[in-house]
DNA sequence: AATAGTACTCTACAAGTGTAGAGAAAGTCA
DNA sequence: TGACTTTCTCTACACTTGTAGAGTACTATT
């Protein structure tokens, strides 16, 4: 129950999501990775790498004069502190309220209703075991 | 589709949350409510009461001396707001995945999963109509 | 009118985040 | 070896967020 809640901000996400697409790799490859959607220039995409180890969410490795970067954190884990955040901020830390509002709220089409219904029937399934 | 992004920080929600049950209220009466959970002073509330005001997520109406709010924005637009964020940071913006996630690494109960079931039946026989 | 209480205004500050320029260091090629 | 390229380091700045003190204004009461 207790995470020590892994909370990215807009810009980390950005990074880490590049980062775990080409670990083990250099800040120039994020950066140039990122560049047409974000417009970062080298030093801002450093930067915040940097800062992203300071806090312990990549690491580095030295290879002669080159820095390579690797993510700490899964990105499940992540994907699940992003939740959690949500669940927490929004529905008081509830899960089912928060299941039942996506539900409500989204205009979820015939096929995703079926593939959620199958997902939950699987899920009994295995519980049952 | 397209949402004015309402995205609340941490400290945003607990005002408005208080808001939301009491409005229209006075700074004070915020205060005092949030004062056991936070220990916030009256200047701190205010201030961020007031920073909301300027951002749109709260309204002020001002009797004589006192200044009441009133929330702008409701609390299901707000959740939404939340969850929005997390589906399109951390699930690239693709619902189905974000459910199959929170399906998979949450302990759902029996219980619960029964409950999800009976939402998606009543969805779709709503859509089906 | 002087006092006390309540609510408000103004100002401030530290930490965090987004953003980046200028310059140093090291390897590469002519 | 000098010039060029690549990558890194250092420093900086503005804006946001959490946090709050000090002082002002208005009301009610003695």
């Amino acid at each position: 129950m207790v995470k020590s809640q892994s909370e990215l901000t807009a810009g980390e996400w950005a990074i880490i999501q590049a980062v775990w697409d080409n670990e083990p790799c250099a800040a120039p490859t994020i950066q140039e990775e990122l560049e047409k959607k974000t417009g970062w220039s080298y030093s801002t995409v450093k930067t915040m790498m940097d800062r992203m180890v300071a806090k312990g969410l990549l690491r580095t490795q030295r290879i002669r004069n080159l820095i390579l970067y690797n993510s700490v954190i899964t990105k499940k884990e992540a994907q699940r502190g992003e939740i959690m955040r949500a669940v927490k901020r929004a529905f008081g830390g509830a899960m089912t309220p928060m299941m039942q509002f996506l539900l409500d709220s989204k205009s979820l089409t015939e096929e995703e209703l079926n593939q959620l219904e199958a997902m939950i029937k699987s899920k009994k399934e295995k519980a049952k075991k």
